[in-house]
DNA sequence: TTTTAGGAAGAAATCGTTTACAATAAATGA
DNA sequence: TCATTTATTGTAAACGATTTCTTCCTAAAA
């Protein structure tokens, strides 16, 4: 039906083999035999079959991409349009193409990870989160397959390449920019704590507060979904507590809008009653009103290095792991006040 | 090296072909050897390889997305996350995976859509936009290669599968909205022209112009692109006119976003000086400050029926074309200001 | 007992490439 | 001139499934 490479061969009297060889532009054909195919390959207007392809040669050129929930529920976060971004643009720059994972469940995500690895349809896997106890990381471990992770993983992080942020000091910063303000009541509203970003941030949350010698109150820490509805839920648990806090410190910007409109309704308002700094800085950061003060984690950068680390692996599986850390930098706008100005300690 | 389907025979003391067989479940099987093959798969832990069997059955399971410039841009804009949302709960529903596009010009995108085509990497394409005198549709519609298409075809609607939106009610609409609150300089604010939802929308827009005998000026319809700068662009023109209209009725939230900032910072206000109703309604609209009136078109919707209709297409090639429409509604916040009530006349 | 039908499974071709190995002819060197 | 490279191309075996024929049984019909 579809024109191969046989026809091809045919219609430039060779063998298909030497076809084969123009496509790959083996030096060890004649300058005038390849032109004769290529004339014949435009004249059939010849294209090869991915499949076959990737058959005999065992590589497909393209990548896995797991998501920590089904796509459905993951893209509802603008993290990931941006991550994908990033992955995407390397991808396209080395003519990779790109294999979005399936599954509502864990169990289900794991049953499509081990297809796409048994049945050879990816030629590495990028993880974009990194959870504890993952069935699917150890896995992928277990089976030696080229992946990365955006994130750091928890058990062995040096023998498993992974780009993340360096989030402990991210979260430091952010508590003690508050602590410089005259805040003391700061709490943290984080996501679920199996994931590895949630306990890193809150160990430096932590961190901040022991140096200024407050102390840490289990009331004054949450933890929700990534999504609006689970800042709404973090404003009900803290604002009922005894004595509220007077800053906030969240994990992602959707939440922190989220929390807005709760504390909005409820007749609080930003920053004059409650201050607030989120993480991710995306698009959305820069519109509510008022725009949020946001880390911004860079997350294209995340999605473009979790890729060029991915690539070095696949092209050479024993080249040893690394770890990138992308910068961050707090994007301060307007959820902010000053309670009370600290003198520069340092 | 990987388990095959030859491994899997030997241990079950059958041919390839009736491990095969046991796979698709095939009846002329008994249920006592597909027992012992099942076994033996069990014991092996065999997946089937997804290229050799692409390669037998010529087909793949994956749907080919064609994003209107490259991925790295589009996914700029918040609508794509949220078709992909809607296109990827419908192909894992029916076990399909998602490729994404690649290329920077239009001329590396048809070369990709010609390599997925030919090259048989996809079943089936789904189009994510609609542009006029589009080389790409072109190339699918002459290869008659199932495809459907988001948005309205310009040249034959009737031969080419397509989900809509009423765009031509729907800027009509809201237009007559306008109008009925008092406005009479209402100016549009499009994408660009050679976007078939961008020609539906200006033809609405006009309409009721003309239905409320209020003039069609030139100067009051701009086109700029899709993003937040888009929008800025588009302020500088018309806020520079003699009589800057009142009104804006704007293709696009993320632009209706742009314009917003813009005009704050010439120090107007909305919707006291203008009032603006946008396309779209994603998430942005609700948390910008003021809250966006917006037409909800409902993206996800477009996405999963552009990919329910394409399966069809797949499994029944002779199947007729179908035009899906999915209704529109707008959702009032307050970036709408009434000048002077009309009396209802209808 | 022979024929026949039908169920169950195997043999081998096929899908469209790549690639190790072989083959040929021309060119080089002694 | 003959052996040996070297440059170029061909042959055929993978790659790992699916699928069309066959074949082989066994049991029922004649």
């Amino acid at each position: 039906m579809a024109v191969t490479i046989k026809d091809v061969a045919k219609l430039a009297n060779v063998a298909p083999s030497t076809v084969s060889r123009v496509i790959a532009n083996n030096p060890r054909i004649s300058e005038r035999t390849k032109r004769r195919v290529r004339e014949a390959m435009e004249d059939l207007g010849y294209h090869p079959n991915y499949n076959a392809r990737s058959l005999a040669n065992r590589s497909t050129q393209t990548l896995g991409l797991v998501m920590p929930s089904s796509a459905d529920k993951a893209l509802q976060n603008p993290f990931f349009p941006e991550v994908l971004r990033g992955i995407s643009t390397k991808a396209h720059e080395k003519e990779y193409t790109l294999y979005l994972s399936t599954g509502a469940t864990e169990e289900e995500m794991l049953e499509g990870v081990m297809g796409m690895v048994h049945g050879r349809r990816v030629d590495g896997i990028v993880m974009l989160y990194s959870r504890i106890d993952d069935k699917i990381m150890a896995f992928l471990e277990q089976q030696n397959f080229p992946f990365t992770v955006i994130g750091k993983p928890l058990v062995n992080p040096d023998s498993i390449t992974h780009v993340d942020n360096d989030n402990f000091r991210a979260a430091k910063d952010v508590t003690d920019h508050f602590i410089k303000k005259g805040h003391t009541h700061i709490a943290f509203v984080g996501g679920n704590l199996d994931l590895v970003v949630t306990v890193d941030r809150l160990n430096g949350y932590e961190k901040a507060l022991r140096e200024a010698d407050i102390p840490y109150e289990e009331d004054y820490v949450v933890h929700v979904e990534f999504l609006k509805e689970g800042g709404q839920e973090a404003v009900m648990e803290l604002f009922s507590l005894e004595k509220p806090p007077t800053a906030l410190v969240v994990a992602d910007d959707l939440m922190a809008l989220g929390i807005m409109s709760k504390l909005d309704e409820m007749g609080l308002s930003v920053p004059e009653d409650v201050s607030i700094i989120s993480f991710n800085n995306v698009m959305l950061a820069e519109y509510s009103s008022p725009p949020l003060t946001s880390v911004d984690i860079n997350i294209f950068q995340l999605g473009y290095q979790a890729v060029n680390c991915l690539l070095e692996k696949i092209n050479d599986p024993d080249s040893g792991n690394k770890r990138v850390c992308v910068p961050h930098k707090v994007v301060e706008r307007w959820t902010v006040k000053t309670l009370d100005e600290k003198k520069e300690v340092k």
